[in-house]
DNA sequence: ATGAAAGCGCTAACAA
DNA sequence: TTGTTAGCGCTTTCAT
């Protein structure tokens, strides 16, 4: 409104409420210390000044900025084609929010990035990170994990595992595997005996984990029965048409992700063969605007992925706190691998 | 990776460069007016320090920020059921990257979180903000542009068009009304006389402006061919089975978006119309999870949601530019309405 | 329990 | 062209 007009500093709050800049700042950071009475006052000053620290003077101070920095490699590719990061932003926020922290957020587009992401997060400008590692071969999440600022990933990086000598990187993950298992299962117990898996782009850990997870309960599959997909649906298609020309007596499919499934779907029709009657579909995500539009609609596995951002966020501010207290790491945040849950639709 | 060793300084800069602590700032903000022997070393200095200016003290001074707030209300409703808001931000973020700037996420739940997002844009830590409105009668939008905080909204807010006589907002939008009308000649073009419109939620502008669209073209239509929806797959539902009841000889529908479309070929299909053939159907927004996976794959109009989110950017570091260079306003930013195309797939 | 004072690291007058 | 210097607004010892 008014043109221009600086802001209250601390000093204006203290001198208003007759105390020193010192005391002021007690307040506004809590008031330990302080006795009621003035409390009050400097609590009223405030109020009516429309006081609002300056961040920066703090931090300069500080240390802290109370902001914490949001990497999601790649957008290209899969990101955002679907719900997902959507999702997974929006549990973070919530948390971040929750611990007056601010959410910045860097998208990368390619190799290109890396260095000014590099940069930015050593620059120490956030308190900490949250990566979100799709590739295996990414080699952002290792310099990032090299970069010395506190960070949690989100999914299982492909490295870290005793691969390498570096220290093992904390991450919140969906239970693909177990999830994998529990759609595999299912489809077994339906009385299906041909159950072919179309896996995810083996370069994602997730899909990796799915494909293990298939073969937990499928251990002697014909082989044959497991193609390479690539979490899209023209992927999904070209899979089940060669699943089909393969072996025309599949009675069940586990896709590694819902978009994929929903290509297997289309060539089954194409096919004349009906689900689930003929064959059983199963998805992964439970990624609402495909798997409630599919027809028929999608049995799959639902992940919660807005818990899985609220989890990330929540490891990280736990880890950040404890620093600051000094506590000597009483231990340190530990991966956390989150249930999948089976959602019967009409497919299987 | 070292232990809390506290990164290099201004200070320590010159001193390895041999120059003033003066000097090596110049040098680090552009160099200019500086000799270039001595440019060359403290380039030089800064390189084998990893120096990284410190944020918080140059904020402190300069009261800029190099930072932006996006702010998305009310994530519940719809924003991130679909790609919509994951490729603004793409866009966004390529804008504001290029101009080292950086992207802060706020997203708010409902009105609880008003207070809190009036309070930090008022608080001046950063130098602008991008809002995303969804309601017309939402509250927030207004009471940030009355927070003096230079912002560009994305979508037509539903407010300012003389309808107030608080200053019109700046805002970026798809041309929704050219769009549907594109959209309804196309169906006309085909033959179809008898064209219906489910709308989108009516308190969202887009939706009026569709609607508005629609109507430019079926100026004398059939009151009964318009039927209120709610941009969901079960409004889509709902609003075709009343139209079907209504109007039984009713040969295409526009539907105010693709979600609200492939509900409406749902319903299509289990009465036994088929489509295109009988019944022609033309969605909105091109969301391609959804509008290549229905069947018949959906004819659409497109909005180019990235470009969006990139001039919204744009618009708004035109504007912080020009406050900061002092030139009198010239000419403030003037909305901008973003063209739609038609995308033929099969079901028009 | 409160206040006085010393910076945090940087930019921007102003001098030289 | 370069250097000197005075803060930006805040937190935090250290006295009192």
């Amino acid at each position: 409104m008014t043109e221009t007009v600086s802001r209250p500093t601390l000093e204006a709050v203290a001198a208003r409420a007759g105390v020193s800049r010192a005391t002021a700042s007690r307040v506004v950071n809590g008031g330990d210390g302080v006795r009621e009475p003035l409390v009050e006052r400097v609590r009223q000053a405030v109020e009516e000044l429309g006081y609002v620290p300056n961040q920066a003077a703090r931090s300069l101070v500080t240390r802290r900025h109370d902001a914490v920095a949001v990497v999601i490699a790649e957008p290209e590719t899969r990101v955002f084609a679907d719900p997902f990061f959507g999702l997974q932003l929006r549990g973070i926020s919530k948390e971040l929010t929750a611990h007056d922290s601010q959410l910045v957020l860097l998208l990368t587009e390619g190799r290109d990035d890396h260095a000014r992401v590099g940069r930015y997060l050593a620059g120490g400008h956030v308190d900490g990170a949250l990566v979100f590692s799709l590739h295996l071969d990414d080699p952002l999440p290792e310099l990032i994990h090299g970069a010395g600022v506190p960070t949690v990933f989100g999914g299982r990086p492909g490295w870290g595992d005793g691969t390498r000598d570096t220290a093992a990187p904390v991450y919140v993950d969906s239970d693909n595997r177990g999830g994998a298992r529990a759609a595999v299962r299912h489809l077994v117990a339906l009385g299906r005996t041909r159950v072919a898996h179309i896996t995810g782009a083996l370069d994602q850990t997730s899909a990796v984990d799915r494909l293990d997870g298939f073969r937990d309960v499928m251990a002697d599959a014909d082989p044959r029965l497991v193609v390479e997909g690539d979490f899209t649906p023209a992927g999904g298609e070209r899979a089940m048409r060669e699943l089909l020309d393969r072996c025309p007596d599949v009675d069940a499919v586990f896709a590694a992700n819902d978009l994929s499934a929903a290509g297997a779907l289309r060539v089954l029709r194409e096919r004349g063969r009906r689900v689930p009657d003929d064959v059983a579909v199963i998805g992964f995500d439970d990624m609402l605007p495909v798997a409630e539009q599919t027809d028929p609609p999608l049995t799959t596995v639902r992940q919660d992925i807005e818990e899985m951002g609220r989890l990330m966020a929540r490891l990280l501010l736990r880890d950040l706190d404890r620093r600051t207290a000094k506590e000597r790491a009483v231990r340190g945040p530990s991966d956390v691998v989150l249930p999948t849950t089976l959602v019967r639709r009409a497919s299987a």
